[in-house]
RNA sequence: GCCCUUGUAGCUCAGUCGGUAGAGCGCAUCCUUGGUAAGGAUGAGGUCCCGGGUUCAAGUCCCGGCAAGGGCUCCA
């Protein structure tokens, strides 16, 4: 090592002297061995890199752990590289894709590999020896003819490297293993304490459709035995939420084989569908909204103008009516559009703000469809609102706040997402730059942060993405805001402007707050995981007498709720007590009523909060109802 | 659409080596009349997803299809 020095700036401020060549791991050795030992890599000058790796250049250090989610993402790494050393060791006849970090752990994807999960544990078992013998991962950087001759065996990492070019090739090795690999990596493979391999699945070569389909291994690695038991302890509790377990057991929808992605709603769910629709019109008259209903079949004609024959009509339900053809629709716009076109309309009526709670029908690949999150057929909260384009910034903040009174009732954070305009896209430069600009000064008025995908919008207009989060942090993307530059051509939607003339093209947006209701009232079974709030629950209060002798008394508290407009149950069952609240704590009733001797005499009701799984005691039957009232009126969750 | 896995009573699931179908829950009837998460007994209930094939014999093995689950791709 030279004596020559270089200049490290740690994150408090403090600038120390190092020999050159030193490494980020005796670094931070120097300061703590505590911290030393949870540090998995480093971020020099911004660049994440290994603590084995010499340190040639001055510059600003901070260190990573398992915390960090680029500490996560080395770590991870590491051990995507394990599993491909394990998988090689028995299958070495497997040829090596890539392997990455993902959100929640990592993969490796694998040609020649034919296996199935029962071999998981083996090769999880093979990962456990690797991480034992704790091998030291090395960096080196070799020329691209090495390279092409070190992975001869592996066409496809002859046909990365090729894709390379020139770039600085690194590969890491660890014991026999060796892969082409920008890094970083962990010092050794002990680091990676807990590991699990996770699910089996196919996979295409570069995400490409038209590619092999490859053998993808998922896994997930802690620094620790008790973090994975964790996590694996919460993914449980997570399936317990499933909304295709809940609700088939709350008996909330069904699916079945002779309509497979079409839902049958069933009375409990439809209180909760009916119920999000009376408080989405309540909302929307408030707003200035009117609602119309667009058929759902209608001729081709109409969607070739509309540009869905050519755009979507292999996802289109398509029939004959009268020997002319005719197409389920998908979307509700055409329709929409129609309905404008049907008188004319002046500059003063702008914006109008036409809802429909419309059925679509899509035929989304058979592969994709999944419980209530994946359908073919599906309500869309949707709306069509009309401007001017001095209108639009006011009109999208509207929407805006629209979305953010409903999500804030569920109890639901969420965030929102810009797209701007692709690279294919329709429209001039203005109406563009107008229409963007609109959009951003929305968003800027909302007070709120907003994430920007460059070229992510759709060809005929920039849109806004809501994202919401759920009770156990899923992101979800439910409301949208797009603006449409197309439609109005298309049909040549006029309004009669200050001047007299029919001719000028109002501004429209397609906006839905809940998305798809299937796919809304999906993600609230998982985010309240059943036990819904008091205004929304199927099952308000189930009355349960303690015997048969207090029939006569649980009858009259039942028809008093009843008759008040509560949703309420009895169960006069031959059953015992406990066994009659057992079932209603699993259907997940909000209130259970016990009543017996001491209830009929007092005019009284024992209540339980079936969500709280607590008996509240004895309560007044008319101060219950009060305070039953205000939860609904209040919507409380 | 593609890869892997699965499909048995209303529900959740067991079914070994190929020999002709099981449990718990639920349901019905009876006993029990009860005080906050399963009282007891008896009984009914089956196109083993569908269609082919192998075999003396198929829930079981093979092929094809359908559906579901996990992924990939897709998602105006």
């Amino acid at each position: 090592m030279s004596d020559e020095k270089i200049k490290i700036k740690f994150p408090d401020g403090d600038i120390v002297e190092y020999p050159k060549g030193i490494t980020a791991l005796e670094i931070v050795e120097g300061i703590s061995k505590k911290l030393a030992k949870k540090t998995i890599a480093a971020k020099l000058n911004d660049k994440v890199i290994d603590l084995f790796r010499p340190i040639e250049e001055d510059g600003s250090i901070v260190f990573l752990t398992f915390d960090d989610n680029e500490g996560k993402q080395v770590f991870w790494h590491s051990a995507s590289h394990i599993l491909a050393q394990a998988v090689k060791r028995l299958y070495p006849q497997a040829k090596l894709a890539i392997g990455p970090a993902i959100e929640n752990g990592f993969y490796y994807d694998f040609d020649d590999l034919n296996i199935s999960e029962q071999d998981l544990e083996k090769i999880e078992n093979e990962m456990k020896k690797i991480i034992k013998e704790n091998q030291k991962f090395t960096r080196k950087v070799i020329s691209k003819e090495q390279a092409l001759d070190l992975f001869k065996n592996e066409p496809y990492k002859l046909e990365l490297i090729n894709d390379l070019d020139d770039k600085v090739i690194s590969i890491y090795s660890n014991g026999d293993f060796v892969d082409l690999c920008r890094g970083p990596h962990v010092v050794s493979t002990g680091v990676i304490k807990a590991v699990k391999l996770t699910k089996l699945a196919g996979a295409y070569w570069r995400g490409d459709s038209n590619n092999k389909m490859l053998t993808r291994i998922y896994g997930i690695a802690f620094p620790s035995e008790e973090q994975l038991k964790q996590y694996l302890h919460f993914i449980e509790e997570a399936q317990k939420r499933d909304h295709r377990k809940l609700g088939k057991q709350l008996r909330l929808f069904s699916l079945h084989e002779e309509g497979p992605g079409f839902p049958f709603w069933l009375p409990r769910g439809m209180v909760i569908f009916n119920t999000l629709i009376d408080f989405w019109r309540e909302e929307h008259r408030k707003a200035g909204y009117v609602e119309i209903k667009t058929p759902i079949m209608l001729n081709k004609a109409l969607w070739v103008r509309s540009g869905h024959w050519d755009n979507y009509r292999e996802n289109m339900y398509l029939t004959k009516v009268d020997n002319e053809e005719f197409a389920i629709k998908p979307m509700n716009c055409p329709g929409g559009m129609l309905v404008y076109k049907e008188e004319v309309h002046s500059y003063k009526e702008l914006p109008l703000r036409v809802g429909e709670i419309g059925l679509v029908h899509r035929h989304e690949l058979s592969g994709v469809l999944s419980g209530l999150f994946r359908v073919r057929a599906f309500h869309q909260d949707d709306a069509h609102i009309f401007m001017r384009p001095d209108q639009i910034k006011d009109e999208i903040l509207g929407v805006l706040q629209l979305a953010d009174k409903f999500y804030s009732i569920f109890g639901l954070d969420y965030h929102l997402e810009l797209s701007t305009r692709p690279e294919k896209s329709i429209g001039t430069d203005e109406q563009w730059e107008q229409a963007t600009t609109a959009l951003e000064q929305a968003l800027k008025a909302t007070g709120r942060d907003y994430k920007v995908n460059e070229g992510d919008g759709a060809f005929y207009g920039p849109k806004i993405d809501i994202h919401i989060k759920d009770a156990i942090g899923r992101t979800w993307q439910c409301g949208t805001i797009q603006l449409d530059m197309s439609l109005p051509e298309r049909f040549d939607l006029t309004y009669m402007g200050e001047d007299g003339e029919n001719k000028h093209r109002p501004v429209m947006i397609h906006r839905v707050i809940y998305g798809s209701l299937e796919r809304f009232i999906g993600i609230l079974i998982e985010h309240f995981a059943g036990k819904f709030p008091l205004w929304l629950a199927p099952e308000q209060v189930r009355v349960i007498p303690v015997s048969n002798n207090f029939n006569d008394y649980a009858e009259e508290v039942y028809k008093k709720l009843f008759d008040l407009g509560f949703r309420v149950e009895k169960d006069f069952r031959d059953e015992t007590v406990s066994k009659k609240i057992r079932d209603a704590q699993l259907m997940k009733v909000n209130y259970i009523i016990v009543v017996g001797e001491k209830e009929k005499s007092t005019n009284t009701v024992n209540v339980r909060d079936g969500r709280e799984n607590k008996v509240l005691g004895q309560l007044n039957l008319d101060d219950f109802i009060a305070s039953m009232k205000k939860e609904i009126e209040e919507k409380r969750l």
